[in-house]
DNA sequence: ATACCGATTAACT
DNA sequence: GTTAATCGGTATA
């Protein structure tokens, strides 16, 4: 039941902060009620080498200032025109790295996360979708996860490198050969199945 | 000012 | 497999 560390998120690798964060609780605590996730698929962005980021070739906007920012911070964007996507935003002040969460399994609030997702049966298997379930918009980017009402704890659940399905990112066609990384992680279907 | 496109999703055929 | 929804970023003028 801790929260992870600033130090977790200052390391330089991206790609192992992104497959460490597999299995991490995400949690969201609006007017003192919470509801929360755990982390099951994520994707890496690595920064301004990387043509899939959207800090790629040093690009700098309003939208991705806080990629440049210290690790530790939530970068959210609206996708589409529709959809909040969440990331977690590493390496220290200066270097755009950050990581998108990609799906949770829920674990806290079931009742309030379904009236959020508006359906009897609800998901969280999507970037967009786990992000309506903990009520997370674009006005919480630069949120800061240690002290902020978006948090990530670490509730002792191990995972193993043998563990985690690695592949190319989604939706990155237009990256060229950077779309073919792999730099996409998600816990294998079994333990999934297991913690559901 | 105008046009095009995207780190997606749910509801179609 | 296809498509509408919907808006900020980016490029072009």
């Amino acid at each position: 039941m801790r929260k992870i560390s600033i130090d977790f998120y200052q390391r330089s690798d991206v790609i192992k902060i992104a497959k460490e964060l597999i299995g991490k609780i995400l949690i969201t605590k609006w007017n003192g009620i919470e509801t929360s996730g755990r982390i099951v698929e994520v994707e890496a962005y690595n920064g301004i080498v990387d043509k899939a980021s959207h800090a790629s070739g040093g690009r700098r906007t309003n939208r991705n200032e806080v990629m440049y920012g210290r690790g530790g911070m939530a970068y959210v964007y609206l996708c589409y025109g529709i959809h909040h996507l969440f990331n977690v935003v590493t390496h220290e002040e200066g270097t755009p790295h950050a990581v998108l969460v990609r799906a949770i399994i829920p674990v806290e609030g079931m009742e309030l996360m379904r009236r959020r997702r508006g359906a009897a049966q609800f998901t969280t298997g999507g970037p967009g979708t786990l992000t309506e379930a903990l009520a997370i918009r674009t006005t919480h980017s630069g949120s800061d996860l240690l002290s902020g009402p978006i948090g990530i704890e670490d509730h002792g659940v191990k995972v193993t490198s043998r563990n985690i399905v690695i592949g190319p990112r989604i939706g990155v066609q237009y990256a060229g050969k950077d779309a073919l990384r792999p730099y996409r992680f998600r816990l294998a279907p079994d333990l999934v199945a297991s913690l559901r």
